[in-house]
DNA sequence: ATAGTATATCCGCATTAACAGATATAAGCA
DNA sequence: TGCTTATATCTGTTAATGCGGATATACTAT
């Protein structure tokens, strides 16, 4: 019997390959260096700072939450997203961010994050 | 000016991007697996241990050193590979690794490898 | 019930990436 | 020099993935 064979062994290690999948992408790491400094922010924060459409921001927070990296919830008609504590990779995520946080886009990012919430604190109107 | 016009900032989250791409195939993770615990092994040895072919594991071993993930050097015929221990996220690599390690299915690469080493310390001809 | 606002999902398009076989290249030996 | 062995690269195929606009869905206010 090869190696490759127990294919029960390999699907937590596609799981962790997916993972890493999640965050290979700059779009995605982006929103997770504003939602480690921030406790929660909904799309249309994503969608100034970041400069993306609204369903470009929703799917990629969509993928996040499938990966189990970040959680949601809603209050009222308002999304609600938070990086996820329980993650079983959790350290090789928090490790992930703090290297991130080091970056000069991510520094950017968050400060764009403070100039939008200087200006209002609701969502501002589509235009 | 928008957040995202500074492209100069843009390129160094590309590249950690990257990064986390080349952890986020399974065969890759499997390979840095084998060499988080060997000082170097040959490309026949992935071969046998991942039951891919030499150009699949060829590849994947370019890809990872294209993104200074691992260093390679050949002796004779043989080509070495080793973890790059000077990548700037070489912290991440290694929490990464860590996890990694814990998985069933990179224990039992583990143990094919040493299964290896016990038939032969020269690669086997092709058959 | 309807309109407004926020978010989720679909669609078509374009780009990227993994695979193995075939082939090219490099090093060592007779 | 030619052969053997090890490794790198090319090729065609297939599958995956990101994008924004359009549209569907959910919640709130009137």
């Amino acid at each position: 019997m090869t190696n490759s064979e127990n294919i029960q062994n390999l699907k937590p290690l596609e799981e962790y390959a997916q993972f890493h999948k999640a965050l290979a992408e700059p779009v995605r790491l982006r929103i997770l260096g504003l939602l480690s400094i921030e406790e929660s922010l909904c799309v249309c924060e994503f969608m100034d700072v970041l400069d993306l459409s609204q369903s470009t921001v929703s799917r990629h927070l969509a993928y996040l939450k499938n990966q189990g990296i970040v959680v949601s919830w809603r209050e009222g008609t308002w999304m609600h997203y938070a990086v996820d504590k329980n993650h079983p990779a959790f350290d090789v995520l928090q490790t992930s961010l703090s290297f991130l946080s080091e970056l000069e886009q991510s520094k950017e990012d968050r400060s764009g994050l403070k100039g939008f919430e200087s200006i209002t604190k609701q969502c501002h109107p589509k235009t």
